[in-house]
DNA sequence: ACTTTATAATTGTATATACAAATAAAATGC
DNA sequence: GCATTTTATTTGTATATACAATTATAAAGT
């Protein structure tokens, strides 16, 4: 179990930095860059739910997108905001071709309903391991 | 896919961390040692091969256990090979104790065919990524 | 209103793993 | 039998993520 798990994660990873390097972007880089995108103004906090990362990972990815000037922060009392920048609302369209790319480059690999049934069953087991 | 699939290896990975807290030793150390209990001698190419990780972290990985005297290497030529030391075989028996408690754990969780078949599911998907 | 507690985000540091380059030895081709 | 290629391992460096501690602010209790 271990085993099989991180090493499906490793290649899962392995095949969405392929599909994504037309954007340069890694996978958690990417997906963070699509929910801000699709929700301008998006706090931290809920990035980290949403993409089940750490707070604290969510502000090292955050800089990252930051430097690469594709989003923006602005910091009011204790609540943060990350905005897309002009540049980041651009490659928006590459972006998405990317990550769909991705998407249909697994399920070709595995069939659309055999993927997402694994998808389905590794989500109730990761839910089911939360307590 | 992406998160999901990382999601569930963080949990698990948390999971065995606790099962083996009592033996002081991460998943990946802990199953490579079991490893070198079964099959002393064995060569890090082989050890890679099976833990599915790349020869770079098998060194790594051999490093911090005979740093902790758990297991010693000899080089011959261009092979190396890696034998369990007293002090390694000492703990084999607690050793493989954390490692059934970390199965029964999550099979407790999860239901004991229900967990083999997602093991059997990843594992066929990681296959099918190789190529 | 002031103290206490809870929440949001960040920073410092650590771990796991990988890739690419370096070494070194063995195997192969001619 | 030497030159070339392949194989095994290690080393240097980079990335992703986490945990624990810190900072700063807001909320709640009295």
């Amino acid at each position: 179990m271990y085993f099989t798990a991180n090493a499906l994660a490793r290649k899962i990873e392995k095949l969405a930095q392929q599909s994504l390097s037309a954007v340069d972007l890694s996978p958690s880089h990417a997906y963070l860059l699509m929910m801000v995108l699709q929700e301008p103004g998006v706090q931290p906090s809920v990035l980290a739910d949403h993409l089940q990362l750490q707070p604290s990972t969510i502000t090292r990815l955050i800089e990252k997108l930051e430097e690469k000037k594709l989003v923006v922060r602005t910091t009011e009392g204790k609540t943060t905001n990350v905005y897309p920048s002009p540049k980041g609302k651009e490659i928006q369209p590459k972006l998405k071709d990317c990550l769909h790319e991705f998407y249909t480059s697994y399920a070709s690999i595995l069939g659309k309903e055999e993927s997402a049934r694994l998808v389905q069953n590794m989500g109730k087991m990761a839910d089911k391991l939360e307590a």
